[in-house]
DNA sequence: ATCTATATGTAAACAATGTTCACATCCAAT
DNA sequence: ATTGGATGTGAACATTGTTTACATATAGAT
């Protein structure tokens, strides 16, 4: 971080702006991401930033599909593991999606704002389109499935929930009266109603 | 709107402040929100808002806090309506959260944003734990309640699914994709799922 | 290797925003 | 009528997003 500052071409810039918006929005909240402050953040001048990225709101949409796609691995790597060690995988995958908003606050706030990003951005909607296919096939494959081009109650009532304590948990009057313990029990007892529910048909 | 125009003195700034956000929330979104667009809106300077607001956040805060009210009102008047009416109170109470999302996205989305806002308010606080209270009484009375000071798993899925509906229609894919109408009727068919689950005890 | 087109970076400037400060005006209690 | 506190004004400032004109590096053709 010390020895190639002379370097007139960064080689990086976008790739590490994006850094640079986690690193801020990861410590201070993505409110206090400035474009400003990403370049002084990697070392370079503000007016850089523009050429890897139309706008301040581009570079938070690129942000929020990245989030959306490191949520999505995570989920298809969570119920892959569940799968082959014969565990409940709807409920690892449920609790994958709160864990991951209750780890990473400002990745899970950033990708869900409409007004703040592109929503139309064609990488975003891709993003946005894996994550909900995942939804769509029955909760990632791990409840009974009508219709995977659409969805069943049961898969709405799944995520719905599922994401309701995700943004309960992060953003809201339980977030700072609660502790992560307690959260996370709450959660899995939460889960535990909704399987025999949504496993029920 | 056109004759008291001279006064040196507004008479109700703050709460023409307020009202000034609701109008621009409602129709640019509230990132769209400028202390000296509302000063402008309510014909002030920038400056006079700082007479009854410390900041842009405590204005901010200030709107949050009713919005939460007006959220918490809505509730109580369908739940005693429906209850008075012998309706299903539960289904009624659930669909009263959806479509005061669907119908003030913009109160909505203020009502949670903690980084926006100051979130140790007394006031906030306060609104906060009222909206909060009707849902560990059982959700709002309309489901069994075993502990009024504290969220049973049963009174965790009922707000968290209603609260994740709602999310999900205002701010995500969904959003954009879905009419209005398919949004009603999913909630409608998932809100019967979960009645079953939650009443079964 | 040289030249040149293009990609990538810089510095300086601008408008908009949040905020403060010194001053103006009004209202209400003495 | 006077005066003190509440409320509003205008000018100023720092910060931010953004643009523009210019500088430098890199890659491909010659």
């Amino acid at each position: 971080m010390s020895n190639k500052k002379q370097r007139y071409h960064h080689g990086h810039l976008s790739e590490s702006l994006l850094q640079a918006v986690n690193d801020i929005a990861s410590q201070f909240g993505i409110e206090a991401v400035t474009l400003r402050g990403c370049a002084k953040h990697v070392g370079v001048s503000p007016a850089a930033a523009f050429r890897h990225f139309q706008d301040k709101r581009a570079l938070l949409t690129a942000f929020a599909t990245r989030a959306l796609n490191q949520l999505a691995d995570t989920l298809a790597a969570t119920e892959e593991a569940a799968r082959s060690a014969n565990h409940d995988s709807f409920h690892a995958v449920g609790m994958a999606y709160i864990s991951f908003a209750l780890e990473n606050p400002a990745l899970f706030r950033a990708m869900w704002r409409e007004e703040t990003i592109y929503s139309r951005d064609e990488d975003y909607l891709a993003a946005a389109e894996r994550l909900v296919g995942y939804l769509k096939e029955g909760f990632a494959g791990t409840i009974e499935d009508e219709d995977p081009n659409d969805f069943s109650p049961h898969e709405m009532l799944a995520w719905s929930s599922v994401h309701g304590m995700a943004n309960l948990f992060v953003d809201g009057p339980i977030a700072s009266q609660m502790q992560q313990e307690q959260k996370i029990q709450l959660a899995e007892s939460v889960l535990s109603e909704l399987k025999s529910t949504c496993n029920s048909q």
